[in-house]
DNA sequence: GATGAATGAGATTTCATTCAT
DNA sequence: AATGAATGAAATCTCATTCAT
């Protein structure tokens, strides 16, 4: 969890998380174009209180992505404390999972100034366990972290374009992108 | 090109194609959700033109989306050309340029009655390439064209998301799904 | 009347014509600060035709004004045919009398880019008013243009602070600084 | 100063000379519809304080015009112990410099039940001033208070449409009526 | 008393869609 | 057919006012 510069009165923390709540199944269900309306209502608390919170759309996002990245943070530290050569295949399931719950829809806004510093952080992390996978011949040498973010980013992009036509399972997908780590 | 019913006017004819154009360059910039009088503006036309042509927002990806599949199967018959060994990764590098061009936008709208025909004709061909790689031990045989499609439709989240502050090349995911695909 | 780049269509024109009488008239008795939307009801119109053609509020008051300076234009030219010794107080009670409409609401702006030719061309004609005043000994040397601008919009003052409490006759206002600008 | 029925403690006394202060200022800036937020936020206080001692806006600026108006009775004072030629002018003279402080934007609600007292004490002392004046020879006979109270709401009128444009002078326009108020 | 969070009515603004020209 | 003006429902956003802390 992020702390804020002054910490919230209980009341107004407790809508803050349920704003964050709502707006993630909105968000999944309608896009991040959804009305911010249906947002509020959702969480059970007037238009006014949410804009209080989040002064934009984009505050909002933000503010779901921190969380995100608290929730892969949470993941790495996990991971670390496999083995090596299995470290690395183990987070990338946990957070593809992450990005499967409706707050993944924050993903979006992956790059944004006020974001920039819990995902330095993440960067650090997968480093971390990408190296350690490297060392253990578990990944091929040149993959970078980038590479990684690639493979987490393609999945939620396979995620998102499921429909009922086309069968894609971003499970399976991940899979194959693991299979191509693979030395 | 699709052939609709009655051939157009030459002018009508004329106008589609940048109605179309124009859709296609205003949705990649400024998301699926443009204003339609700005795709309008772009093609040099009034909006009443765009709605005699396409009556809804829906009918104008349609088009895009059309349009884009065509070229897919044009991909297809050239790797088709090519030796088994070589056809698949061809096709799909190809389509992942594709992909990368503004009317690429249009693939968001996968399924969609409209679609159906061009669509059931891609997954013709992706097979015959699928299966031609594996004959070829090019390819794993467990691979399915679904799959393939979920290269795709990853490459283009990452396209997507990519941003000025991270460095995501979808180029180089392909390679990994690619080398995840092979045996 | 002012002539936009391009002429309007018929309808819209006549349009045009009911927003600004209505915008005067709610302006004059809500203040400058009025919903749109009662503007755009009372020209029995839709929102969205008002913000068409006034894409602010400031546009719609910049209209009014430039209507207003046009009524001045007609006044100047009427007074300057009267005898010189005359013309000028005649000027300055006719335009307090247009201020006295609901138009006069405008004149708040009273300084705005897109005013400023209108702007000029009274200014221009109010110092021959002024000159042929002066040099008929109607009225003392030392006065400017802007002086009596300042007489106008003082009695603008007046008017609109008028309230049933306190009986400020704005007329009566104008006639003592007419007093104050004779010799 | 004017005495509520209780007397406050001293912080509630400070609060409020704080809150009027502020209120001055921010009303005229942003005109006597700005937030009361910001109102409260400039006085360093929450908005709830502000109610309390506020119940309305319209209270605010009453508050803020009695208090206008006890600076004009000390004004008047002033005037009366001077020549009688001379009282007359300096009040105005005076008075107009109050109004060019931001407290003067009150000045527009020139009528409300809870200023009557106020003004009709400064009524009364206008009225000396006058009449000294007249029977000094220095002002029409004809003339009355109102016409006064007209000369000063006029030039409150100039001093706010003043603008960058238009260099509207409102002492100069002040000196044209007192021209105008003499025999 | 003071605070500032919550509220929701209302204002502003946009845009898909229709329709007169 | 083409045009772009008109429409109004819906979205965004603000702020006076109340009320829990």
């Amino acid at each position: 969890m992020t702390t804020p510069a002054r910490p919230l009165r209980r009341d107004a923390a407790e809508n803050r998380a349920r704003l964050l709540a709502a707006a993630a199944e909105v968000f999944d269900a309608q896009g991040v174009g959804a009305s911010l309306d249906d947002v509020a209502r959702r969480a059970g608390v007037g238009v006014g209180t949410l804009y209080r919170r989040f002064p934009h759309r984009e505050a909002l996002l933000e503010a779901l992505l921190v969380d995100l990245l608290d929730s892969w943070l949470a993941e790495a530290s996990r991971a670390l404390a496999l083995p090596p050569a299995e470290g690395l295949a183990a987070f990338l399931r946990a957070v593809g999972e992450l990005q499967a719950t409706p707050a993944g829809c924050a993903l979006r806004i992956w790059s944004s100034p006020a974001v920039e510093p819990a995902r330095a952080e993440v960067h650090e992390r997968m480093a971390a366990l990408l190296h350690a996978a490297q060392r253990a011949g578990a990944c091929r040498d040149d993959v970078t972290v980038d590479d990684l973010l690639g493979v987490l980013v393609g999945a939620r992009g396979v995620r998102e374009t499921v429909t009922t036509t086309v069968a894609l399972d971003w499970r399976r997908h991940l899979e194959l992108c693991l299979a191509g780590l693979r030395p």
